[in-house]
DNA sequence: AGGGGCATCACCCAAACGGGTGATTTTTTA
DNA sequence: TAAAAAATCACCCGTTTGGGTGATGCCCCT
């Protein structure tokens, strides 16, 4: 009997294509492979016999985090997170939130089967590129934990990555630019930085803000 | 007899993944999955029976433009470009270099497969968001063909995207602010934009300066 | 030989930015 | 319900930006 393994990925054609690797392995089931947070919850509400969550950290209007905080109270399926890149300002909130393997879309299939099955034994599995795994440490004391951002705050965050002066986002959201400017010094003291620019390239890491498309 | 193709992803696992999803539809044969423009090269300049190349548009250093452009005066393999988002800035230049084909990452196995087939078949094949399809052409028209920074711009540009300000990268780059605030100007004519928040994002999305990262 | 693009620097000036301090009201949370 | 956090706006002030104009030297290409 194979493990069954649930895949939440947003881009349709990466979702099915690693559904159809990890078939290929005979060694994992997976069992369904959805795009959003919701769906999976939905999914795991209902009788099941998962075994396994590959996320993807990197969702359209939400990160792997919310998937972890959300199903630690829940039960104990071991989560997997995938991502592009090595980005230590995401791993460490998933490992607070109680990741239990990560693996990246650069490494080899040999690798990410082996981190897929070296959890569902019951272990932990965090590939990290080598040339960074010596700075690790560094990487990690220099990441603050948790950055929460304010509805108003994000908002106006949204607006100036697109470029937009204080007077011209104060205009479109009916407020002061006073208070934009409010926003945007309390945005600079949380990620931080001391100009915009920083902040959007800050953001955008962070998975704070979309894409800039 | 199936036909031959070849994937170029940077992402090891995507790529892999990709092919076995391919192999498997029985209709196409992977022979090969590279990650950069250089190795297909290599592939294209031994005899082969490929029939398409199917590359990601992001590449690590590269994009899917330089194959097009470098392809273009070889043989007439057509070339099926791959994006994770839809972005017109990034589809014109495809296009006038002679892509066949435009598929993305979000789309579903049916299109992906279709779109190969109809390339294969000898047509071309552009999925598009049906959102935006509409708007495409004033997408287009407010694309500009091609945008040529300077070395010296391009290297202020990647400093202004670390979000220094002109006096911290004229002292490191050891030239008087007043030439860096020259060619920021200029990078402003040339992208279209008014100040460097913009011309950070815009950019990013040419892929004229690496992730922010 | 001359024109054009490139790189470099300078000066002027108005607008925008970023930091500091402080205040009021509403909402959230303990 | 009382305290804390969030949202709103205001004023001051020095720094930075971005636009305009102009100048010099360099190198490439015709």
């Amino acid at each position: 009997m194979v493990d069954n393994i649930i895949i939440i990925e947003d881009q349709q054609l990466v979702r099915d294509s690693l559904a159809c690797l990890l078939n290929g392995t005979q060694k994992f089931a997976v069992t369904s492979a959805v795009g959003t947070v919701a769906e999976a919850q939905a999914l795991l509400a209902r009788p099941h016999d998962i075994s396994l969550i590959l996320c993807d950290y990197n969702l359209k209007q939400e990160t792997a985090i919310k998937l972890l905080q959300e199903q630690r109270f829940a039960k104990d399926i071991p989560i997997v997170v995938l991502t592009s890149v090595f980005n230590a300002v995401k791993i460490q909130p998933c490992l607070s939130a109680g990741a239990r393997g990560f693996l990246f879309k650069e490494s080899s299939i040999e690798e990410f089967v082996k981190g897929i099955e070296t959890v569902l034994a019951g272990g932990t599995y965090f590939s990290l590129p080598e040339t960074d795994s010596i700075h690790l440490e560094s990487h990690f004391a220099s990441t603050d934990p948790d950055i929460r951002l304010t509805n108003s705050e994000l908002e106006t965050l949204r607006w100036v990555a697109t470029g937009m002066s204080n007077k011209q986002i104060a205009r479109t959201l009916g407020k002061s630019s006073e208070t934009i400017k409010t926003h945007i010094t309390k945005i600079f003291q949380k990620l931080k930085c001391s100009n915009r620019t920083q902040a959007v390239s800050k953001a955008v890491q962070l998975n704070l803000i979309d894409q800039l498309d």
